[in-house]
RNA sequence: GCCCCGAUCGUCUAGUGGCCUAGGACACAGCCCUUUCAAGGCUGCGACGGGGAUUCGAAUUCCCCUCGGGGCACCA
């Protein structure tokens, strides 16, 4: 049975880096028919943020990642909160020391942080250096005499060297003494990330890991403590980090601004807010670090799933592509369905003030979907249906190559020929605009600018007629009318 | 400083020794379509970091260099 986890701590809001690791592991568990296991790993005292976990279950809900076993799903593993598991990691923790492949240290923070500046300083490697390893009971009976609490570090053998197999890079392998005596229990009582990770994934049966490469230097560690508890250690596959769009470094979770001077959204509730697709951050997403084939971009989430295999997932970084995110959300906006987005749109509105009904926005719809890429992209687009009063230079009624009159008149045959619609629909309008504008000579750009101008305000708008027929009659002539006011005042 | 991982167009990638004159997508540029803007269609620009080795043959295997990324906490 294929089991795997997302294992995230609760000490921000879920980012892009973080959705992309639970994504794969979810998308290997679902193509492998395994379980899907979400753990919390909130070992961290100090760095715990009350708010992240709702804004991290609300994220992946958002992007349709379901858990089979975790937070309020429950499962035959639980606790699925490592802090509520500390009894467990004590119990272990305590085993090793029993066994002899663990032992407590008494060192102060004071002594480690000296040793890492002293050692930092000569540009040696900062690890602890053991000074607390071969205590005697003596000594060790004195500390605790003391009133010292001492953490839990693990005996590293001194010589030698740990591999694993990488499934998606092969063996790995790191000397011995390039690892210290590392901390399995804080002297809290709580487990580091690598006593709580170990535990856990054996205690849940976990087959697989999949995580980001950051993870690779500790793996050996892991592997030294599986060795220790006598466990037969996981499989690992380590997914190569996202880099940031800046060009330096990883993706991080603070804010992200260009060279361009662009704000880039890293976290999930931040594409949301912009308008992005769950569908298509999902699409997005499988492909930062994995791919189908030599030509395929937009695929099914059942495809991926379908498809989705370790052998295709790069080893190098990525770049988080915002460019062409921002295409995929174009093509996924076009392919939704009209009543679709226009659910989508309502929020969007409601929140910019837009006051529209589902019907209006429907009718919308056929007008703006091509000409977004975000579904925030709606509000400039449609913003003049909503305005009282638009607001623009009147010279830009006058279109290229004509003059005043000329545009006095258009206003004043539009006027006419639209009062004069015995229905206001958009084919009916077209036709009669169309007409006048070849009766008058002239071509349709400048027939069609100069009403562009006066009823939206704007020099880009959405289609003219179907625009129209929207906003209808009464506002048109109403518009039109205030165009030609503009259009005598300002000559 | 030490350790680990990586390296194909500007970006994301296909490539698993001959199908490679290196394929696709985004971005960019041009043209077409067109009431503006989009969308769409067509065309173009554009890469195997460097050096050795193995081989009849290397983008693909090995070594060195370079460059990029990551790690070195009582964080995860």
């Amino acid at each position: 049975m294929i089991r795997v986890r997302y294992a995230p701590s609760p000490t921000g809001y879920l980012h892009a880096g973080g959705a992309r690791t639970c994504l794969f592991n979810w998308l290997f568990a679902r193509r492998h028919n395994g379980r899907f296991i979400l753990r919390i790993e909130d070992t961290d005292r100090t760095r715990y943020q009350e708010r992240s976990l709702a804004d991290l279950l609300e994220g992946l809900r958002w992007l349709g990642l379901d858990w089979d076993e975790g937070p309020e799903v429950g499962g035959p593993y639980g606790p699925y909160f490592q802090s509520q598991r500390l009894p467990l990691y004590q119990e272990y923790a305590q085993k090793l020391v029993e066994a002899g492949h663990a032992y407590k240290c008494y060192c102060s923070q004071e002594r480690l942080q000296q040793l890492r500046a002293e050692a930092g300083r000569r540009n040696q490697p900062t690890g602890y250096d053991r000074h607390c390893r071969e205590l005697s009971a003596k000594e060790r009976a004195q500390k605790e005499a003391e009133g010292i609490v001492p953490v839990i570090r693990l005996k590293v053998p001194l010589e030698g060297e740990t591999s694993f197999h990488d499934l998606i890079r092969g063996t790995i392998s790191m000397q011995n003494s390039q690892m210290d005596d590392f901390i399995l229990l804080k002297s809290d009582g709580y487990p580091t990330y690598h006593l709580a990770n170990v535990v856990d994934d054996h205690l849940m049966e976990i087959s697989h890991i999949m995580r980001a490469d950051e993870w690779i230097p500790s793996t050996p560690r892991h592997v030294l403590m599986y060795r220790a508890f006598g466990w037969t250690p996981p499989l690992y596959a380590h997914l190569p980090v996202i880099l940031s769009p800046t060009g330096k470094g990883k993706m991080s979770k603070r804010k992200t601004i260009g060279s361009d001077g662009r704000e880039y959204p890293v976290l999930i509730r931040e594409f949301r807010a912009a308008g992005y697709l769950p569908e298509a951050l999902f699409n997005f997403l499988a492909l930062v670090g994995w791919s189908y084939d030599d030509k395929t971009e937009i695929l099914t989430r059942e495809q991926i799933i379908q498809h989705f295999d370790l052998e295709h997932v790069s080893k190098s970084p990525a770049k988080f592509s915002y460019d062409k995110l921002d295409w995929m959300n174009g093509v996924y906006i076009r392919q939704l369905d009209p009543d679709d987005l226009a659910r989508r749109l309502k929020p969007f509105l409601d929140k910019a003030k837009f006051e529209a009904d589902l019907h209006t926005i429907r009718r919308m719809v056929p007008l703006i979907q091509e000409r977004m890429v975000k579904l925030t992209d709606a509000l400039a687009l449609v913003d003049f249906f909503f305005a009282e009063e638009l607001c623009y230079d009147p010279q830009l009624l006058i279109q290229k190559g004509m003059d005043v009159e000329q545009t006095r008149q258009v206003l004043a045959e539009s006027e006419q020929v639209l009062r004069a619609l015995p229905v206001f629909e958009e084919a009916d309008i077209e036709a009669a605009l169309r007409a006048k504008a070849e009766s008058m000579g002239l071509k349709a750009r400048q027939f069609f600018g100069t009403l562009r101008i006066a009823t939206t305000g704007k020099e880009v708008a959405p289609p003219l007629f179907g625009t129209l027929a929207i906003l209808g009659r009464d506002k048109v002539l109403k518009r039109i009318a205030r165009a030609r006011e503009l259009l005598m005042a300002a000559a």
